[in-house]
DNA sequence: CCTACCGATCGGTAGG
DNA sequence: CCTACCGATCGGTAGG
């Protein structure tokens, strides 16, 4: 029985990230279920067994890496440590969650505009206290003169539309590792906010 | 009969202008004729007297923004400047034309997937080209001692990938302007490049 | 998990 | 610029 379930979980878990997958590839609203269906060896109304409609899959993958986030920056705050060591932890995270979650983290970051409406307006809510709560880091670094005074709304715009960006390297040629673009990233984003 | 054909030019720029505005809010896929239609005060059908398909005007819109971006970069390689000279003019061209012409300069970077087989090869092609002549600059920098040693490829990625993120400002409150936008921008992504 | 099929909607055309 | 309409395709359901 267990086993049943266990099955059942994993073949929807496949689902999912082969919608990722696509999602990220055609866009939302292009990418179809038939495709979908195709690709994983079966037909367009079977998929129905395992989710419930096309929006619950985006709403599934976006609220997933939409929480990792939220906790990742629950506990940069509770530590206690620089406003330029959180910063950085920060660039670190969004960075390796678009190099090594890529699907997931680009559907995010560019499909979340068509969430249903049950969902919509609080992923909003929560990106923009997202944002809010990196600023406010970054305002006590610049109030307490450890980092230069640049427009907080600006650098974390600047910092969460860089790793979007980081899409089109993943899918290019690669001629440079993660790691070399992750600390570069860093060097970038972060050097004109140290002294 | 000059008239007839400046009111018939005009007519189908305002069409434009309202597809990119379209394309842009709800994206190339979902957005729709009939909705287009409506919002213009015509019927589906009568917009075909104007435009040949739903593809034309996205790559209308699309490689006209390509263009201007083309061309501001030749002025700036011919001139005689530092490479902070030049990127600083790249980031506020860029800036400009984002804050300013934010309809059709979203639609290229966000939309340019849905070109037609007949364009998309030449658009990659160009936006790679674009990218390298980028990176050269910087790399002139760099070798000449003028500029910080970060990899030009993760530069180029991110002061373009950072203008895009301005969509997000556009859309939101505005509780700050254009002016201080821009300067912020230069700070931020031009400032890990000085000494 | 499949066959069969639906209502809706899409981009676009014919003909005036 | 409109009426009328088409073929294709979409997400999703019924029933097994």
């Amino acid at each position: 029985m267990s086993v049943t379930i266990s099955k059942k979980t994993a073949r929807r878990a496949m689902i999912l990230k082969m919608a990722a997958k696509m999602f990220r590839e055609y866009g939302f609203a292009s990418a179809t279920m038939r495709d979908l269906a195709k690709n994983i060896g079966i037909e367009a109304a079977s998929l129905y067994n395992h989710i419930k409609s096309k929006n619950e899959m985006l709403e599934e993958i976006v609220t997933g890496m939409a929480n990792d986030c939220k906790e990742h920056l629950e506990d940069i705050e509770q530590k206690n440590t620089t406003a330029l060591v959180k910063i950085e932890s920060l660039i670190r995270f969004h960075t390796q969650m678009m190099l090594y979650h890529s699907e997931e983290y680009s559907v995010m970051v560019n499909e979340w505009m068509h969430l249903g409406p049950s969902v919509l307006p609080q992923f909003i809510a929560d990106r923009r206290d997202y944002v809010k709560r990196m600023e406010a880091i970054i305002q006590k670094g610049i109030d307490g003169n450890w980092l230069k005074p640049i427009m907080p709304y600006v650098v974390v715009l600047n910092i969460l539309s860089s790793v979007r960006g980081l899409e089109f390297w993943h899918k290019s040629s690669k001629t440079h590792t993660a790691e070399e673009m992750e600390e570069n990233m860093v060097k970038h984003l972060l050097g004109a906010l140290k002294d």
